[in-house]
DNA sequence: CATATTTATATGTACACACATAATAAAAGG
DNA sequence: CCTTTTATTATGTGTGTACATATAAATATG
């Protein structure tokens, strides 16, 4: 190896776990010991051991030393897919279509997501994705009309209520859930499957700065699948 | 602000991205002009944005500079669970049960997954999970014998097929997909639930230096649920 | 002997500096 | 005017140094 960048150290380290030079759990050698082996300074070292760390493939700790995580395959990142970019990957035409757009109370579960108060109104947005005029995924969504009143008069012929609210909504955080569940009846014809059918399922919250912004449901057609390598 | 970390600097940054201080796409200012700006070398800068270049929320380019990301919630990591850890953490008394251990040809689906030749044999191993006694999940595991053949003696009585795995063989990478299938027969009267219920489907396959270890399905009861923050 | 205190040590972080690299913008050449 | 070459510029990375901080281990204390 004569390039001895972060990187090419990091891959090194990591290969020699996988060979099996330390065993789970095992202590490796100190900063000053790898960087004198490397031929390089310690914070070189430190630069690839905290990458290997943030994979969670070492652990490390103050004086403690850096040991090779119990638990080898642990995190898996998964892009959350945005529907039209997932249409248009296979080459399909993508197309969506507003099944429902009102303003009302919303019931307990989604209240308590969005942080409402009772009695207070939210938008109810239920949205068809098309591929290639075929259904590709059901969304149901609510949005705080306190925090984003101008979803009012949003132009949802031309984009979906998700890029609009990602163009819009300067930049937001949350929480993402998958599961499983079996296809209702509103579900089901707007998929045009069967009631029962075993759907995939994301569920989403976003917030901006505390404030709850909107909760959506996506659900795609049996067998679809979110892949990740690890 | 008194200590200036790279880890408060990037949250700072993080809260004025927020903020839209720049709106999405926007180019933001160069490292050197934050460094002025916040009083620190221009590493530490460095550091604070490659963080955030990490987690997918800007994008940086040589000489181009670095811009909010257009996506803004993109990327989630997931916890692969550890069934025996799942159950313990909600105070269940974990057990497990081998309902099947037979060495045989797999079907094509599962020889192309291991990479085994025509005529093969591997190791099918499927299994329940309980917690305090009823079915949790169901695991159907393939092992290939050509790489962990010590596996026939495995005393599997005391640890599961996973945990055994991981103790073994010493590092592994490999791939994840999540989806959602309506419960056969076999894995209804395993999980105690009802034909055709909604399961959400775990499949994971790890290899070991280029070669197939194990493929695996993790069957979860109907509303299981798996959670991640962003 | 159990408990508090100190000390040694490995990692964590910041800095100033130098040079590498990619990509754009400007200049030179045909 | 188009193409090639040459700066320019922002990020990427390595080094050596200094000090901070957590914590395991050794030591002192009651």
């Amino acid at each position: 190896m004569t390039k001895m960048t972060h990187q090419t150290i990091r891959q090194s380290i990591l290969e020699r776990i996988q060979k099996g030079e330390w065993a789970l759990g095992d202590l490796i050698p100190g900063e000053a010991a790898l960087a004198e082996e490397y031929g390089c300074a310690r914070t070189t070292i430190n630069r690839a051991l905290q990458g290997l760390a943030d994979e969670g493939l070492v652990v490390r700790k103050r004086k403690g030393g850096t040991r090779v995580c119990n638990m080898p395959v642990r995190q898996a990142r998964f892009d959350i897919p945005i529907v039209r970019e997932q249409v248009e990957a296979f080459g399909g035409h993508y197309r969506h279509q507003v099944l429902r757009k009102v303003e009302k109370v919303p019931p307990l579960s989604i209240r308590t997501r969005l942080g409402l108060e009772k009695g207070a109104k939210a938008l109810q947005l239920d949205t068809v994705h098309l591929a290639d005029g075929r259904p590709f995924a059901y969304e149901a969504r609510w949005v705080n009309l306190k925090v984003v009143p101008q979803i009012r008069s949003a132009p949802f012929d031309e984009v979906s209520a998700n890029e609009w609210l990602v163009q819009t909504v300067p930049f937001s955080s949350g929480d993402v859930s998958f599961s499983a569940v079996a296809a209702g009846k509103d579900v089901a014809s707007a998929l045009e499957c069967k009631e029962g059918d075993a759907l995939f399922v994301i569920d989403r919250t976003t917030s901006l700065a505390g404030e709850f912004v909107t909760t959506m449901k996506l659900f795609y057609r049996e067998g679809y699948q979110l892949y990740s390598r690890l």
